[in-house]
RNA sequence: GCCCCAGUGGCGGAAUGGUAGACGCGGCAGACUCAAAAUCUGUUGCCCGCAAGGGCGUGCUGGUUCGAGUCCGGCCUGGGGCACCA
């Protein structure tokens, strides 16, 4: 009996797929469609264990399709504008269009080891001019439709990339990628208009149910919809320039208007600038201000500084009554208006900026069981439920209605209107970089921002860039950069900023439909693939990628392009690949490949493998190369071979949580390999003998089980479930050997299923397996096994009997046996009557098919 | 601060309200071997016991139930998201 080969045994069937073209997707298949993709990988240049775990989660899904006899679309791409090539080109000189192809190149022969029924005929990378020429086509579709605009504002400034950020892209106040501390700075950017969407991306969540809930709520909070009252305060005595029609404010607490004492402004508001430039006390407050940090921990402690202006408006209700204007630095430009009305006895913020400067705190919301003498706020606002008063006309209602009344009242006043408000602001899109987009319109003096033409498309970037320099090299190339206005005809200037690298993965899933279209999108073949029926990445991109997609989705269809709203009908999140890190004492980082671990009962030891220098073994981690504890797919592939490594990543952890690399795990799996092979391989020829009925119909009834437990699995997303399952077949097949003659017919149908439900985790395996038993064709083309409900049922069930919720004995019943026989075979029982001596039966529960419980006393 | 998720052997984890710990890793013992590796077999939650057997046990705590890892209340710990968002 040969040992299984991998290294021999899978290149050879990577080869016959490929031969055959087995995994060509056509767009005329008239079987049902499945859609599966994993999102498309930067190329960084080398794939690690993550993108092993993604694709060959997808792969599983894909293969269990296709068996099931779907046409599977399963293709691959690559996400190949943005940094890390300028950086390349940086430090080492070499073009970003050089070393991002090189990688390509690289990562494509390392991804195709994997053996992933991809379609490569789609592949296709963002940076290739015929793909960003058609996003440049339909950005001028979105200009036209004034979803695209251009407009001077505060951004996030990235100091180490040298480039803008959109919000979603700063984390804590750094940037993404460069962890820099992000800065802000007025620059002249162009936006997309994902706000004209924000209602219907929310709503559009409701149907998203193949989604994580958790995805769904990220979202749901990033766009942060708050419905609320937007009025305008008069001014009561002296009115500055330009606020004739009032202090516009926002509050989702029209009911406590009667508690307002103070109104409040950003240091940045219109009002605040005004103020500042006509005195300078206004005007080093505010710079004062502007001096805090945006970390979260400088947030916390921040505290609550403010600056009386001196204004007064009127309230809007209170006849004669008139509130101060304070300019305050918990106040945020960018969210509503930009100014609020402070109830400080209901606002925890009003209350501690109250305190501080020694305004009023009224209290208007009273509890339910609270008399209103007792009703004191200390240091803490009340924000609970109850009923309003010292309210006027608003006593005695509850919130809701307060709040529904309050807004009448001012809309009936004409003083402003119910009004909903976003967190989600307007997406950021320019980028001062090279290696991006071009964005194709071209400044002219004389007409303004002018579209190219749409035959002058793609525009593409000029290869002749130099990056000795920091900056956008766009900016300093001789001619690129000048060019005569489409419009006039005039000397003209192209823009020189490039597209956020998020705009080239926001729609890449439609062009898999048809990558050779001359439009942006095939529409028929768009219509026929998408939506995508299952999407498996990380959760890091559960604000951004996930969310721009979805916008960019409704854009494209709203222009025509694609039918759907909705990108991605089913979505998971998969966890990542995660190992222990080792350090010597001095605390530096040992790799894994270094160290040697031994354990003796439950102590593990870690020593360095060539001098038994004893090491730390720390906390189990991402893997990355600053601790050191990665571990290269590739010397894993060479080593255990691409199924085992693939089985392996999903068998360990459920697929949504991180999985934590071992080298005893691998080798489990590895181990699984042989013994799979060893079953195949040990086919003896049929000695003929008097079939044995009982044991065949045990073997078989266990077949079909597996069937169901393994299809079940992969429908579920359960892989270690149904990974566990086919261990656990193996090891009853052990006990059917090949030399037993009485089960000859059901170990033939045992492995064909095991072959064929082994297949989408470990499909090199499975072809040689195929081939030892003379299946027919090759097993990446057979159906998916079909159970048999009845043989899958049990014939007999072994039931626990308790007593006194204690288990004490079992008995063997017939399924849907009486109650009453189950009942009575339980009462007699030995082991059950021995602690039923000297006590009562007081009631039998039978749970049919799982339990009887006996309360005696 | 608000919202969400998770806590089960030495480890990863399994368990439609119904035999807790499947399966794998690790450990221990044995077979094979001159020996080791590999492989195979057995065993492996904790405590008492020679054994048969018994007791305890799913973060803590109270409850619902014939029966709770699972449902409900309160708490603790860890992780994630949002956050001066009016």
């Amino acid at each position: 009996m040969a040992r299984y080969n991998p290294k021999d045994t899978e290149p050879k069937w990577r080869a016959a797929w490929a031969d055959a073209d087995v995994f060509h997707t056509r767009n005329d298949d008239p079987r049902p469609k499945y859609y599966m993709l994993e999102m498309f990988p930067y190329p960084s240049g080398h794939i690690h264990m993550g993108h092993v775990r993604n694709y060959a989660m997808g792969d599983v899904v894909a293969r269990f399709r296709r068996a099931q006899g779907h046409a599977v679309l399963h293709p691959m791409g690559w996400d190949a504008f943005g940094m890390p090539a300028e950086n390349a080109a940086m430090e080492r000189g070499i073009h970003p269009k050089g070393w991002t192809y090189d990688n390509i190149a690289t990562m494509r022969e390392q991804l195709k080891l994997l053996g992933l029924s991809i379609d490569w005929s789609r592949e296709f990378a963002t940076c290739d001019p015929a793909y960003y020429g058609q996003q440049q086509a339909w950005f001028l579709k979105l200009l036209e439709r004034g979803l695209v605009y251009r407009k001077e504002a505060t951004v996030n400034w990235d100091p180490v990339d040298m480039t803008v950020l959109a919000n979603e892209q700063v984390i804590d106040g750094r940037g993404w990628r460069s962890g820099a501390l992000v800065e802000k700075k007025k620059l002249t950017q162009w936006f997309l208009r994902i706000t004209d969407y924000a209602d219907d991306l929310i709503e559009g969540l409701a149907s998203l149910d193949r989604w994580p809930a958790k995805v769904r709520t990220m979202q749901e909070n990033w766009i942060g919809r708050s419905t609320g009252l937007q009025f305008s305060f008069d001014f009561a005595g002296a009115v500055p320039a330009g606020f004739e029609s009032g202090l516009e404010v926002y509050t989702t607490r029209p009911d406590t208007l009667f508690g307002a004492s103070f109104v409040g402004i950003a240091p940045d508001h219109p009002l605040a600038e005004q103020l500042s430039a006509a005195d300078p006390k206004v005007a080093a407050f505010v710079a004062d201000c502007r001096r805090g940090g945006t970390s979260e921990a400088e947030i916390e402690g921040a505290e609550k500084l403010g600056l009386d202006t001196g204004l007064r408006v009127a309230h809007p209700f209170a006849e004669g009554e008139s509130l101060p204007v304070w300019i305050a630095n918990f106040i945020l430009m960018d969210y509503g208006t930009g100014a609020i009305f402070g109830c400080p006895a209901h606002d925890q913020r009003d209350l501690d900026f109250a305190r501080k400067y020694d305004l009023p705190v009224r209290p208007v919301v009273l509890p339910d069981d609270t008399e209103a003498a007792d009703m004191v706020i200390g240091t803490e606002a009340f924000t609970g439920p109850g009923k309003l008063f010292n309210s006027s006309f608003l006593d005695g209602l509850a919130i809701e209605p307060a709040k529904a009344a309050a807004v009448a009242k001012i809309e009936s006043l004409g003083k402003g209107k119910g009004a909903t408000v976003y967190r989600l602001r307007d997406w950021g899109i320019s980028r001062q970089r090279y290696w991006g987009c071009p964005i194709p319109v071209i400044h002219c003096p004389a007409c303004g921002v002018v579209p190219e033409r749409a035959a002058n498309l793609p525009l593409v970037l000029p290869d002749d860039v130099t990056f000795d320099k920091p900056g956008n090299p766009l900016l300093r190339h001789p001619t690129w950069r000048f060019t005569k206005c489409p419009a006039c005809g005039g000397d003209a200037e192209r823009e020189t900023d490039t597209l956020d690298t998020f705009v080239d993965s926001s729609w890449y899933f439609a062009r898999f439909a048809n990558p050779d279209a001359t439009d942006p999108v095939d529409k028929a073949a768009a219509d026929h693939w998408l939506p995508v029926d299952q999407y498996i990445g990380g959760i890091e991109h559960a604000v951004l990628h996930l969310l721009y997609a979805r916008f960019v989705t409704r854009a494209l269809k709203d222009e025509g392009l694609v039918s759907v709203a909705e990108p991605f009908d089913g979505l998971f999140t998969q966890g990542m690949v995660t190992h222990e890190t080792y350090a010597r004492q001095s605390g530096e980082w040992v790799e894994p490949s270094r160290i040697v671990l031994t354990a003796e009962g439950a102590t593990r030891r870690a020593v360095m493998a060539e001098t038994g220098e004893p090491l730390i073994i720390g906390d189990i981690e991402k893997m990355s190369k600053s601790k050191k504890n990665v571990v290269a797919p590739e010397e894993i592939f060479e080593q255990y071979g691409v199924d085992a490594a693939r089985l392996f990543v999903l068998s360990d952890s459920p697929p949504e949580r991180d999985v934590q690399w071992t080298t005893g795990g691998v080798e489990g799996a590895s181990r699984f390999v042989q013994r799979v092979w060893a079953e195949f391989d040990s086919q003896v020829e049929a000695v003929a003998a008097t079939p044995d009925a009982a044991r065949s119909d045990e073997l078989r009834r266990a077949t079909h089980k597996i069937i169901k437990a393994v299809t079940e699995s992969i429908d579920q997303f359960r892989f270690n479930s149904g990974i566990a399952r086919l261990y656990e077949f193996l090891n009853l097949l052990k006990t059917f050997p090949a030399t037993d003659g009485g089960v000859v017919a059901a170990r033939a149908e045992a492995l064909s299923v095991l072959a064929r439900l082994v297949s989408p985790y470990t499909p090199h395996l499975a072809e040689e397996c195929w081939v030892r038993i003379g299946g027919e064709g090759m097993i990446v083309d057979a159906d998916w096994p079909v159970f048999d409900a009845e043989l899958a049922a049990d014939t007999e069930l072994l039931l626990p009997v308790q007593v006194n919720g204690k288990r004490r004995g079992e008995i063997r019943v017939a399924p849907g046996a009486a109650e009453a026989d189950v009942r009575e075979k339980a009462l007699a029982d030995e082991a059950v009557s021995v602690h039923l001596a000297g006590l009562t039966v007081r009631k039998v529960i039978v749970v049919p098919g799982r339990i009887v419980n006996i309360v005696a006393g």
